[in-house]
RNA sequence: GGCCCCGUAGUUCAGUUGGUUAGAACGCUAGCCUGUCACGCUAGAGGUCGACGGUUCGAGCCCGUUCGGGGUCGCCA
C-alpha cells in the first residue's frame, strides 16, 4: 500500500531495493547522534530499518517514540557495517525529508519501550499503549491473531459453522458469579453476561445445526490468577449434534495438536491419541485432576501395604509413596527442604522416606516397622533400585491425594525431572456426577448440571449419588486444564430426576431453564461438546506465565481496567434511568 | 474475606546497628563527536523514601494503622 506516509513499511528494505526513491513511516526507536551524522532507527508494525541523516536540522527537536514519514533513497551498507540482527540489516534509507506525523510531549517516557515487561504491571497497564510498541509484547498479540484464525480455519474444515450467541442474556443459578446488567425497560430486572454459552449452544442442537462453534467471550465475577482473568476471557467452544464422548475427543486431539503442531517451535507435541485417564485414577496416580504427564513420578498406593504394620503416623489413614530415583547420594539439604516445603506450604504433618542403599538395604525410621520379607515384598512391589529414595504421604481420604499430589509437582521441579521442550496432552474422564457442598452438606453437581450421567435413568434410580459418573470431560496440557466439556443430558425426564437429587424441584428446573428444558420436550438430539480456553493454549505456546501477557487490553488483577478508567462512577441520570440507587 | 511478598528519582533497584547533604544504572536536558546499531564522552536537572500516626535527641530503616500492587487459599457448575 502506497499513499502520502509511505511507499515501504520498516520490515521490507532488501539489496533488491538499492538505489530506490522511498518514504517510510513510522516510530523513532533509536537515535544515535554522532554529531554530523544521525542513525535513527525507525520502527512500526513490521520492523526496523535503519535512516541515516547527514543534515542535522531534520532531527533537531524530536525526542524517541515521535511518529514521522522519512522520504530519501534506500541504499546498501558498507559491508563492515552491515547488522546482522535485523532483517532489514544490509540496508538503510538516505534521508533527505522528514515529516513529524505524531508528536511526543513528554520525552521522559513512563518506561522504556524495549525492556516494558521488567516496569511494574499497573504502569505496564496504565500504558498499554506504549507497553504493546514493545516489539516482545507486540509480537505475542500478533501470534494471538495467527493462532486464533488457525483454530477457525480448523474448525471450518471439520465442518463446524461459527454462529454469534447472545451478550446480554439471563442469570443462571449454578456455577460463578455473574456480571449482571440492570435493564432500564423492566425496572427491577437484570440482564446477566454469559459465563459461557452453554444453554445457546444446546438449543442450537436442538435447532437442527449439526456443528457449532464460536470463539466466545466467557465473563465470570471472579476472583483472578495468574493463569486467569478476571472478568472476561475467551474460549473455542464447540458443540456436536449425535456426536459420543469419543467423538468430541476426536475433535479436540486434531484441532489441538495441529495447532500446538504448527506453533510450537522448537517443542515436541506427543501426538494422538492422547492418553485418556479416569478421574480416579488421576487422583490416586496423579494426586490431581489436571497431572502434568511430563512429570515422570507416579505416586503408589501402599495403604494395603502398612495397614498391619504397626507404624503411628500411618495407623488407619490412607498411605501413598513416590519413588525419586537416583536420589539417596542428594544432599541433605534437598530432604530437608522437601520436609519444610510439606510441613510448611503444603500443611502437612510430615513426610517419611527410606532410602535404598547398595545390596538392596533399606534405610530410614520407618523401616523397622517392616520385617525383612515385608521389605522384600515392598522393593518388589516398587521395583525399587539401589540410589531409589521413596517418600510417604499419609494423611486423612479427603486430604492424601492432594497432598501426594503437591510433593509429587515438588519434588520433579527440585529435581529437574519436567520436560520443558514438550507438550504433552490427556483427557480425564468419568468425573463424579454429584459431591457434597461443604457449605450445606446436601447433594450438588460437581461439574455441569447438563451432563449425562452414565447409565442414565438407571443409575440415578438405583446408585448411590455419590457413585454416579458423569459422562464429563476434561482435557489437560502440561498440567494446565485447558478444557472442560460433556456428553450433555438431553432427556427432559432424565434432566428432572438429575436436578431432583441435587435438591431443585422441577419447578425450579423449569423456571430457571425453562429455554433448555422447553426445547428438549420437542425433540432433542444427544450432543456433546467442550471449549478450550484460549488464553490458556496461547499462554502455553507463548511460554508465558501470566495470562495478561497474552492479552491486548488485560484488567488488573483486582478487575480494573487501568487503561479507560473501568469500573468508573456513572450520572444520577443515567442511574434514575436503570432504576438504581447507591447507598 | 484469610495468608505471604513488595511500595525509595521517569524506570529498575541499592541503602550497613536508627546518625552529616538518600545513591547507582538506564532514561531525560545541554554540550562534544561523520559509521553507529543497547554508539561513546562531559556536565546537569530530577526525591513528600506510598500516606497517616507513634517510639526516639534523631526514622527511608523500628512499631501501629491505612492505601496501592503482585502471588496464593477461598471462589472459578
Amino acid at each position: 500500500m502506497k499513499n502520502q506516509y509511505r511507499t515501504h513499511t520498516c520490515g521490507e528494505a532488501r539489496v533488491g531495493h538499492v538505489g530506490e526513491t522511498v518514504k517510510l513511516a513510522g516510530w523513532v526507536d533509536t537515535i544515535r547522534d554522532h554529531g554530523g551524522v544521525i542513525f535513527v532507527d525507525l520502527r512500526d508494525h513490521y520492523g526496523v530499518t535503519q535512516v541515516v541523516f547527514n543534515d542535522e536540522t531534520l532531527m533537531k527537536g524530536i525526542p524517541r517514540e515521535t511518529v514521522v514519514a522519512v522520504g530519501g533513497r534506500f541504499r546498501k551498507r558498507d559491508a563492515d557495517t552491515v547488522n546482522p540482527k535485523l532483517p532489514t540489516g544490509e540496508m538503510e534509507l538516505k534521508a533527505d525529508s522528514l515529516t513529524v506525523l505524531g508528536e511526543v510531549s513528554n520525552p521522559q517516557l513512563p518506561f522504556e519501550i524495549g525492556i516494558s515487561t521488567q516496569s511494574r504491571e499497573d504502569l505496564r497497564l496504565k500504558y498499554r499503549f506504549l507497553d504493546l510498541r514493545n516489539p516482545e509484547v507486540h509480537e505475542r498479540i500478533v501470534l494471538r491473531s495467527e493462532i486464533t484464525r488457525f483454530l477457525r480455519a480448523k474448525m471450518e474444515e471439520l465442518g463446524f459453522l461459527e454462529i454469534q450467541t447472545p451478550i446480554l442474556t439471563s442469570s443462571s443459578p449454578e456455577g460463578a458469579r455473574d456480571y449482571l446488567v440492570p435493564s432500564r425497560k423492566h425496572k427491577g430486572m437484570f440482564y446477566a453476561l454469559p459465563q459461557a454459552p452453554q444453554q445457546f449452544k444446546q438449543l442450537l442442537m436442538a435447532s437442527g445445526f449439526d456443528k457449532y462453534y464460536q470463539i466466545a467471550p466467557c465473563f465470570r465475577d471472579e476472583d483472578a490468577r495468574a493463569d486467569r482473568s478476571p472478568g472476561e476471557f475467551y474460549q473455542l467452544d464447540f458443540e456436536m449434534a449425535f456426536a459420543t464422548q469419543d467423538d468430541v475427543f476426536e475433535v479436540a486431539e486434531k484441532v489441538l495438536y495441529d495447532t500446538f503442531e504448527k506453533f510450537a517451535d522448537w517443542r515436541v507435541v506427543a501426538p494422538p491419541p492422547f492418553p485418556r485417564l479416569t478421574y480416579a485414577e488421576c487422583m490416586l496416580k496423579y494426586g490431581t485432576d489436571k497431572p502434568d504427564l511430563r512429570n515422570p513420578l507416579i505416586i503408589e498406593d501402599l495403604t494395603a501395604f502398612f495397614a498391619e504394620a504397626d507404624f503411628a503416623p500411618f495407623k488407619g489413614n490412607p498411605v501413598r509413596g513416590i519413588v525419586a530415583g537416583n536420589s539417596v547420594n542428594l544432599p541433605k539439604s534437598f530432604y530437608e527442604k522437601m520436609l519444610s516445603y510439606a510441613t510448611g506450604e503444603v500443611g502437612m504433618k510430615g513426610l517419611g522416606y527410606i532410602s535404598v542403599l547398595p545390596g538392596a538395604e533399606l534405610k530410614g525410621p520407618i523401616v523397622k516397622f517392616l520385617t525383612e520379607e515385608k521389605q522384600r515384598e515392598l522393593i518388589a512391589k516398587l521395583s525399587l533400585h539401589e540410589n531409589d529414595t521413596l517418600f510417604f504421604i499419609s494423611d486423612t481420604a479427603k486430604l492424601v491425594d492432594k497432598f501426594a499430589g503437591q510433593i509429587r509437582t515438588e519434588l520433579a521441579k527440585r529435581l529437574d525431572l519436567i520436560d520443558n521442550g514438550a507438550f504433552t496432552f490427556c483427557f480425564v474422564t468419568d468425573f463424579p456426577m454429584y459431591g457434597i457442598d461443604e457449605e450445606t452438606g446436601g447433594i450438588t453437581f460437581t461439574h455441569n448440571p447438563f451432563s449425562m450421567p452414565q447409565g442414565e435413568m438407571e443409575a440415578l434410580t438405583t446408585q448411590d449419588p455419590l457413585d454416579v459418573k458423569a459422562y464429563q470431560y476434561d482435557i489437560v496440557c502440561n498440567g494446565v486444564e485447558l478444557s472442560s466439556g460433556a456428553v450433555r443430558n438431553h432427556r427432559p425426564d432424565i434432566m428432572v430426576k438429575a436436578f431432583e437429587i441435587a435438591g431443585y424441584s422441577q419447578e425450579v428446573l423449569e423456571e430457571k431453564f425453562s429455554a433448555l428444558f422447553n426445547a428438549f420436550k420437542y425433540g432433542a438430539p444427544p450432543h456433546a461438546g467442550m471449549a478450550p480456553g484460549l488464553d490458556r493454549i496461547i499462554m502455553l505456546l507463548t511460554g508465558t506465565e501470566n495470562i495478561r501477557e497474552v492479552v491486548a487490553f488485560p484488567m488488573n488483577g483486582n478487575a480494573q481496567d487501568l487503561l479507560l478508567g473501568a469500573p468508573g462512577t456513572v450520572t444520577e441520570r443515567q442511574l434514575r434511568e436503570i432504576h438504581i440507587k447507591v447507598r
